[in-house]
DNA sequence: TGCTAATTCGCATGAGTTGCAGATTGGGTG
DNA sequence: CACCCAATCTGCAACTCATGCGAATTAGCA
Protein backbone atom coordinates (compact mmCIF):
# COMPACT_ATOMS: atom_id res chain seq x y z
CA UNK A 1 0.00 0.00 0.00
CA UNK A 2 1.01 3.78 -0.43
CA UNK A 3 -1.24 6.48 0.49
CA UNK A 4 -1.11 9.97 1.32
CA UNK A 5 -2.56 10.96 4.74
CA UNK A 6 -4.63 14.20 4.26
CA UNK A 7 -6.58 16.53 6.18
CA UNK A 8 -10.74 17.03 6.56
CA UNK A 9 -12.76 14.45 8.96
CA UNK A 10 -14.13 14.53 11.86
CA UNK A 11 -11.69 14.42 14.95
CA UNK A 12 -13.34 14.19 18.48
CA UNK A 13 -9.96 14.42 21.02
CA UNK A 14 -10.45 13.31 24.00
CA UNK A 15 -7.94 14.65 26.51
CA UNK A 16 -8.93 15.18 30.86
CA UNK A 17 -7.84 18.55 31.88
CA UNK A 18 -5.66 18.64 35.40
CA UNK A 19 -8.76 19.42 37.08
CA UNK A 20 -10.80 16.67 36.16
CA UNK A 21 -7.98 14.29 36.64
CA UNK A 22 -7.44 15.95 39.91
CA UNK A 23 -11.69 15.24 40.88
CA UNK A 24 -10.87 11.90 39.13
CA UNK A 25 -8.51 10.94 41.49
CA UNK A 26 -9.74 12.22 44.72
CA UNK A 27 -12.84 10.27 43.83
CA UNK A 28 -11.14 7.08 43.96
CA UNK A 29 -9.48 7.67 47.17
CA UNK A 30 -5.90 8.39 45.42
CA UNK A 31 -4.13 11.41 46.86
CA UNK A 32 -3.56 14.60 44.72
CA UNK A 33 -0.09 15.33 45.36
CA UNK A 34 2.30 18.37 43.90
CA UNK A 35 4.27 15.24 41.99
CA UNK A 36 0.72 14.10 40.47
CA UNK A 37 -0.06 17.51 39.41
CA UNK A 38 2.72 18.43 37.54
CA UNK A 39 2.51 15.26 35.73
CA UNK A 40 -1.32 16.14 34.72
CA UNK A 41 -0.55 19.27 33.68
CA UNK A 42 2.69 18.05 31.64
CA UNK A 43 0.19 15.57 30.03
CA UNK A 44 -2.66 17.90 29.48
CA UNK A 45 -2.91 17.88 25.46
CA UNK A 46 0.51 16.99 25.29
CA UNK A 47 0.79 15.73 21.18
CA UNK A 48 4.48 13.98 21.76
CA UNK A 49 3.68 10.57 22.85
CA UNK A 50 6.61 10.83 25.48
CA UNK A 51 7.81 8.26 27.65
CA UNK A 52 8.68 7.94 31.08
CA UNK A 53 11.50 8.98 30.63
CA UNK A 54 11.01 12.38 28.47
CA UNK A 55 8.38 13.08 30.87
CA UNK A 56 10.82 12.91 33.52
CA UNK A 57 12.96 14.99 32.22
CA UNK A 58 10.59 18.03 31.38
CA UNK A 59 9.37 17.12 34.97
CA UNK A 60 12.69 17.42 36.77
CA UNK A 61 13.29 20.68 35.46
CA UNK A 62 10.13 22.39 37.13
CA UNK A 63 10.35 20.02 40.26
CA UNK A 64 14.19 19.04 40.66
CA UNK A 65 14.17 16.01 42.90
CA UNK A 66 11.21 14.72 41.15
CA UNK A 67 11.66 10.14 41.01
CA UNK A 68 11.31 8.61 37.88
CA UNK A 69 9.60 5.92 40.16
CA UNK A 70 6.92 8.29 40.56
CA UNK A 71 6.60 9.42 36.99
CA UNK A 72 6.04 5.86 36.36
CA UNK A 73 3.54 5.07 39.21
CA UNK A 74 1.64 8.07 37.88
CA UNK A 75 1.51 7.37 34.54
CA UNK A 76 0.96 3.64 35.56
CA UNK A 77 -2.27 4.51 37.62
CA UNK A 78 -3.71 6.73 34.79
CA UNK A 79 -3.66 4.23 32.45
CA UNK A 80 -5.71 1.72 34.93
CA UNK A 81 -7.50 4.43 35.09
CA UNK A 82 -8.33 4.70 31.39
CA UNK A 83 -6.55 8.47 31.26
CA UNK A 84 -4.10 6.89 29.48
CA UNK A 85 -3.10 5.03 26.57
CA UNK A 86 -0.50 2.84 27.03
CA UNK A 87 2.03 2.85 23.27
CA UNK A 88 4.68 0.09 22.02
CA UNK A 89 6.88 0.78 19.56
CA UNK A 90 9.64 -0.84 18.21
CA UNK A 91 12.83 1.41 19.17
CA UNK A 92 13.27 1.20 22.82
CA UNK A 93 10.55 2.70 25.56
CA UNK A 94 6.84 2.73 26.05
CA UNK A 95 4.71 5.80 25.10
CA UNK A 96 2.09 7.18 27.08
CA UNK A 97 -0.46 8.91 24.93
CA UNK A 98 -2.86 11.07 26.70
CA UNK A 99 -5.41 11.15 24.17
CA UNK A 100 -7.87 8.60 24.32
CA UNK A 101 -9.81 8.76 21.40
CA UNK A 102 -10.30 6.36 19.21
CA UNK A 103 -7.15 7.01 16.85
CA UNK A 104 -4.35 5.48 15.28
CA UNK A 105 -0.73 6.37 14.70
CA UNK A 106 1.75 7.78 11.98
CA UNK A 107 5.55 6.32 12.58
CA UNK A 108 7.98 8.05 10.30
CA UNK A 109 10.40 5.88 9.63
CA UNK A 110 13.29 8.49 9.21
CA UNK A 111 12.76 10.63 12.72
CA UNK A 112 10.80 8.59 14.78
CA UNK A 113 8.53 10.77 15.56
CA UNK A 114 4.39 9.67 15.86
CA UNK A 115 1.39 11.23 14.83
CA UNK A 116 -2.34 10.88 15.35
CA UNK A 117 -4.44 9.67 12.77
CA UNK A 118 -8.14 9.59 12.65
CA UNK A 119 -9.87 6.51 10.72
CA UNK A 120 -13.27 6.35 9.43
CA UNK A 121 -15.78 3.16 8.93
CA UNK A 122 -12.57 0.77 9.72
CA UNK A 123 -15.71 -1.45 9.76
CA UNK A 124 -15.87 -1.77 6.07
CA UNK A 125 -12.70 -3.47 5.79
CA UNK A 126 -12.39 -7.00 4.65
CA UNK A 127 -11.27 -9.17 6.95
CA UNK A 128 -9.85 -12.61 6.08
CA UNK A 129 -8.10 -15.18 8.66
CA UNK A 130 -8.84 -17.18 12.04
CA UNK A 131 -12.35 -18.26 11.70
CA UNK A 132 -14.56 -17.26 15.13
CA UNK A 133 -11.98 -14.32 16.43
CA UNK A 134 -14.30 -12.22 18.12
CA UNK A 135 -12.57 -8.37 17.52
CA UNK A 136 -13.63 -5.68 19.69
CA UNK A 137 -10.96 -3.57 19.03
CA UNK A 138 -8.33 -2.49 16.01
CA UNK A 139 -4.96 -0.23 16.46
CA UNK A 140 -3.33 0.38 13.28
CA UNK A 141 0.04 1.86 12.78
CA UNK A 142 0.77 3.26 9.59
CA UNK A 143 4.81 4.07 8.37
CA UNK A 144 6.57 5.67 6.24
CA UNK A 145 8.33 9.23 6.14
CA UNK A 146 6.35 12.33 7.96
CA UNK A 147 5.63 15.46 5.73
CA UNK A 148 9.42 17.14 6.66
CA UNK A 149 11.65 13.91 6.48
CA UNK A 150 9.09 13.25 2.73
CA UNK A 151 10.18 16.92 2.03
CA UNK A 152 13.96 15.85 2.46
CA UNK A 153 13.99 13.07 0.57
CA UNK A 154 12.81 14.82 -2.53
CA UNK A 155 15.73 17.10 -2.75
CA UNK A 156 18.55 15.81 -4.18
CA UNK A 157 20.89 17.96 -1.84
CA UNK A 158 19.87 16.65 1.25
CA UNK B 1 -15.52 -1.23 16.28
CA UNK B 2 -16.80 -4.83 17.19
CA UNK B 3 -16.73 -7.47 13.97
CA UNK B 4 -16.51 -11.05 13.13
CA UNK B 5 -13.16 -12.16 11.14
CA UNK B 6 -14.35 -14.73 9.04
CA UNK B 7 -12.63 -17.03 6.81
CA UNK B 8 -12.09 -16.91 2.46
CA UNK B 9 -10.45 -14.32 0.60
CA UNK B 10 -6.80 -15.40 -1.15
CA UNK B 11 -3.64 -15.58 1.73
CA UNK B 12 -1.04 -15.83 0.02
CA UNK B 13 1.47 -17.04 2.26
CA UNK B 14 5.32 -16.28 1.63
CA UNK B 15 7.91 -18.75 4.40
CA UNK B 16 11.19 -19.88 2.75
CA UNK B 17 11.94 -23.39 3.09
CA UNK B 18 14.84 -24.84 4.98
CA UNK B 19 16.83 -25.31 2.04
CA UNK B 20 16.12 -21.64 0.31
CA UNK B 21 17.33 -19.93 3.43
CA UNK B 22 20.59 -22.20 3.50
CA UNK B 23 21.32 -20.82 0.25
CA UNK B 24 20.17 -17.44 1.41
CA UNK B 25 22.88 -17.33 3.63
CA UNK B 26 25.47 -18.63 1.64
CA UNK B 27 25.05 -16.14 -1.57
CA UNK B 28 25.65 -13.39 1.62
CA UNK B 29 29.16 -14.89 2.62
CA UNK B 30 27.08 -16.22 5.38
CA UNK B 31 28.04 -19.83 6.94
CA UNK B 32 24.98 -22.69 7.52
CA UNK B 33 26.01 -24.24 10.87
CA UNK B 34 24.02 -27.18 12.49
CA UNK B 35 22.38 -24.29 15.06
CA UNK B 36 21.23 -22.11 12.15
CA UNK B 37 19.79 -25.59 10.01
CA UNK B 38 17.99 -26.44 13.30
CA UNK B 39 16.47 -22.46 13.95
CA UNK B 40 15.49 -22.64 9.70
CA UNK B 41 13.69 -26.29 10.77
CA UNK B 42 11.99 -24.45 13.74
CA UNK B 43 10.61 -21.92 11.93
CA UNK B 44 9.53 -22.97 8.74
CA UNK B 45 5.75 -22.92 8.33
CA UNK B 46 5.59 -22.19 12.09
CA UNK B 47 2.11 -20.17 13.40
CA UNK B 48 3.18 -19.35 16.79
CA UNK B 49 4.57 -16.28 16.53
CA UNK B 50 7.06 -17.82 19.04
CA UNK B 51 9.51 -15.79 20.94
CA UNK B 52 13.22 -15.74 21.15
CA UNK B 53 12.90 -18.37 24.54
CA UNK B 54 10.25 -20.03 23.27
CA UNK B 55 12.57 -21.33 20.38
CA UNK B 56 15.62 -21.58 22.58
CA UNK B 57 13.59 -24.01 24.47
CA UNK B 58 12.50 -26.23 21.45
CA UNK B 59 15.89 -25.77 19.97
CA UNK B 60 17.79 -27.13 23.49
CA UNK B 61 15.71 -30.24 23.03
CA UNK B 62 17.45 -31.14 19.51
CA UNK B 63 20.52 -29.57 20.69
CA UNK B 64 21.53 -29.56 23.86
CA UNK B 65 24.11 -26.74 24.58
CA UNK B 66 22.47 -24.60 22.18
CA UNK B 67 23.25 -21.23 23.40
CA UNK B 68 20.60 -18.48 23.83
CA UNK B 69 22.74 -15.97 22.49
CA UNK B 70 22.93 -17.91 19.18
CA UNK B 71 19.16 -18.06 18.55
CA UNK B 72 19.18 -14.34 19.20
CA UNK B 73 22.30 -14.15 16.62
CA UNK B 74 19.93 -16.04 13.71
CA UNK B 75 16.94 -14.21 14.18
CA UNK B 76 18.67 -11.00 13.88
CA UNK B 77 20.21 -12.27 10.77
CA UNK B 78 16.78 -13.42 9.17
CA UNK B 79 14.93 -9.92 10.33
CA UNK B 80 18.15 -8.21 8.70
CA UNK B 81 17.72 -10.31 5.21
CA UNK B 82 14.07 -9.66 5.35
CA UNK B 83 13.29 -13.89 5.89
CA UNK B 84 11.68 -12.57 9.65
CA UNK B 85 9.21 -9.79 10.65
CA UNK B 86 9.97 -8.69 14.11
CA UNK B 87 6.42 -8.18 16.18
CA UNK B 88 6.26 -6.10 19.16
CA UNK B 89 3.22 -6.29 22.07
CA UNK B 90 2.34 -5.48 25.11
CA UNK B 91 3.35 -8.49 27.84
CA UNK B 92 7.13 -8.58 27.43
CA UNK B 93 9.28 -9.80 24.62
CA UNK B 94 9.74 -9.57 21.00
CA UNK B 95 7.83 -12.29 18.51
CA UNK B 96 9.27 -13.17 15.39
CA UNK B 97 7.16 -14.35 12.55
CA UNK B 98 8.32 -16.21 9.22
CA UNK B 99 5.28 -15.68 7.50
CA UNK B 100 6.59 -12.58 5.70
CA UNK B 101 3.54 -11.76 3.53
CA UNK B 102 1.55 -8.81 3.78
CA UNK B 103 -0.58 -9.79 6.71
CA UNK B 104 -1.92 -8.52 10.37
CA UNK B 105 -2.52 -9.85 13.58
CA UNK B 106 -5.58 -10.70 15.92
CA UNK B 107 -4.63 -11.28 19.58
CA UNK B 108 -6.95 -12.80 22.01
CA UNK B 109 -7.11 -10.38 25.37
CA UNK B 110 -7.59 -13.65 27.19
CA UNK B 111 -4.84 -16.18 26.31
CA UNK B 112 -2.79 -13.69 24.38
CA UNK B 113 -2.41 -15.98 21.09
CA UNK B 114 -2.03 -14.22 18.39
CA UNK B 115 -3.34 -15.48 15.01
CA UNK B 116 -2.47 -14.09 11.81
CA UNK B 117 -5.25 -11.95 9.51
CA UNK B 118 -5.11 -11.01 5.97
CA UNK B 119 -7.00 -7.35 5.02
CA UNK B 120 -8.21 -6.68 1.63
CA UNK B 121 -8.50 -3.15 0.40
CA UNK B 122 -6.96 -1.41 2.84
CA UNK B 123 -6.48 1.72 0.55
CA UNK B 124 -9.84 2.01 0.79
CA UNK B 125 -9.87 3.12 4.55
CA UNK B 126 -10.73 6.93 4.64
CA UNK B 127 -7.49 8.45 6.71
CA UNK B 128 -7.42 11.62 8.42
CA UNK B 129 -4.81 13.42 10.52
CA UNK B 130 -1.23 14.58 10.15
CA UNK B 131 -1.07 16.29 6.73
CA UNK B 132 1.67 15.33 4.04
CA UNK B 133 2.61 12.10 5.73
CA UNK B 134 3.54 9.64 3.21
CA UNK B 135 2.26 5.81 4.36
CA UNK B 136 4.37 2.94 2.75
CA UNK B 137 2.63 0.10 4.83
CA UNK B 138 0.54 -0.65 7.56
CA UNK B 139 0.22 -2.38 10.67
CA UNK B 140 -2.95 -3.75 12.35
CA UNK B 141 -3.42 -5.10 15.28
CA UNK B 142 -7.17 -6.44 16.39
CA UNK B 143 -7.85 -7.31 19.61
CA UNK B 144 -11.01 -9.16 21.37
CA UNK B 145 -11.51 -12.81 21.79
CA UNK B 146 -9.94 -16.11 19.88
CA UNK B 147 -12.85 -18.75 18.59
CA UNK B 148 -11.54 -20.99 21.91
CA UNK B 149 -11.87 -18.21 24.50
CA UNK B 150 -15.18 -16.59 22.86
CA UNK B 151 -16.98 -19.59 23.40
CA UNK B 152 -15.79 -19.52 27.17
CA UNK B 153 -17.15 -16.86 28.06
CA UNK B 154 -20.02 -17.12 26.57
CA UNK B 155 -21.14 -20.49 28.53
CA UNK B 156 -22.40 -19.63 32.00
CA UNK B 157 -20.50 -22.61 33.60
CA UNK B 158 -16.69 -21.10 33.53
C1' DT C 1 -4.05 19.82 65.35
C1' DG C 2 -3.35 14.96 64.95
C1' DC C 3 -3.99 10.54 62.79
C1' DT C 4 -3.25 7.27 59.21
C1' DA C 5 -3.29 5.39 54.85
C1' DA C 6 -1.38 6.79 50.62
C1' DT C 7 2.62 8.38 48.42
C1' DT C 8 7.38 9.49 47.47
C1' DC C 9 12.00 8.28 46.70
C1' DG C 10 16.19 5.72 46.31
C1' DC C 11 17.97 1.51 45.73
C1' DA C 12 17.78 -3.28 44.68
C1' DT C 13 15.93 -6.48 41.58
C1' DG C 14 14.10 -8.45 37.39
C1' DA C 15 13.26 -9.39 32.41
C1' DG C 16 14.84 -9.07 27.94
C1' DT C 17 18.48 -8.27 24.92
C1' DT C 18 23.12 -7.10 23.28
C1' DG C 19 28.47 -6.55 23.70
C1' DC C 20 32.53 -8.92 24.09
C1' DA C 21 36.37 -12.27 23.53
C1' DG C 22 38.37 -16.70 23.54
C1' DA C 23 37.49 -21.25 21.62
C1' DT C 24 35.56 -23.53 17.67
C1' DT C 25 34.34 -24.53 12.89
C1' DG C 26 32.40 -24.05 7.96
C1' DG C 27 33.83 -24.07 3.63
C1' DG C 28 36.97 -22.37 0.19
C1' DT C 29 41.94 -23.30 -1.44
C1' DG C 30 46.00 -25.79 -2.89
C1' DC D 1 42.54 -34.49 1.98
C1' DA D 2 44.92 -31.12 4.98
C1' DC D 3 45.15 -26.26 5.81
C1' DC D 4 43.64 -21.81 6.83
C1' DC D 5 41.00 -18.03 8.51
C1' DA D 6 36.98 -15.36 8.72
C1' DA D 7 32.65 -16.36 10.53
C1' DT D 8 30.39 -18.34 14.29
C1' DC D 9 29.35 -20.17 18.93
C1' DT D 10 29.14 -19.89 23.70
C1' DG D 11 29.21 -18.00 28.37
C1' DC D 12 29.29 -14.15 30.85
C1' DA D 13 29.13 -9.26 31.66
C1' DA D 14 26.72 -5.23 30.74
C1' DC D 15 22.88 -2.51 29.44
C1' DT D 16 18.01 -0.67 29.17
C1' DC D 17 13.63 -0.29 30.76
C1' DA D 18 10.57 -1.18 34.32
C1' DT D 19 8.96 -2.84 38.89
C1' DG D 20 9.43 -4.43 44.05
C1' DC D 21 10.37 -2.85 48.44
C1' DG D 22 10.58 -0.22 52.74
C1' DA D 23 11.69 3.78 55.51
C1' DA D 24 10.51 8.59 55.53
C1' DT D 25 7.08 11.87 54.25
C1' DT D 26 2.51 13.85 53.44
C1' DA D 27 -2.52 14.59 51.81
C1' DG D 28 -6.82 14.69 53.46
C1' DC D 29 -10.08 13.91 56.91
C1' DA D 30 -11.80 13.94 61.95
MN1 LIG E 1 -1.99 9.35 19.81
MN1 LIG F 1 1.90 -13.47 11.48
ZN1 LIG G 1 10.11 12.29 9.98
ZN1 LIG H 1 -7.93 -16.89 23.47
Amino acid sequence: MSCRLGGGGITVVVVRTPTELTTAFRERGLKVTPQRQLLFRLLHANPTHPTAEALFATASEQMPGISLRTVYQTLNDLAAMGELRVLLFAGGSTRFDPNVSDHHHAQCDRCGELHDVYVDRLEALTVAGFDGFVAERASIVFSGLCAACSKLSNHPNQ
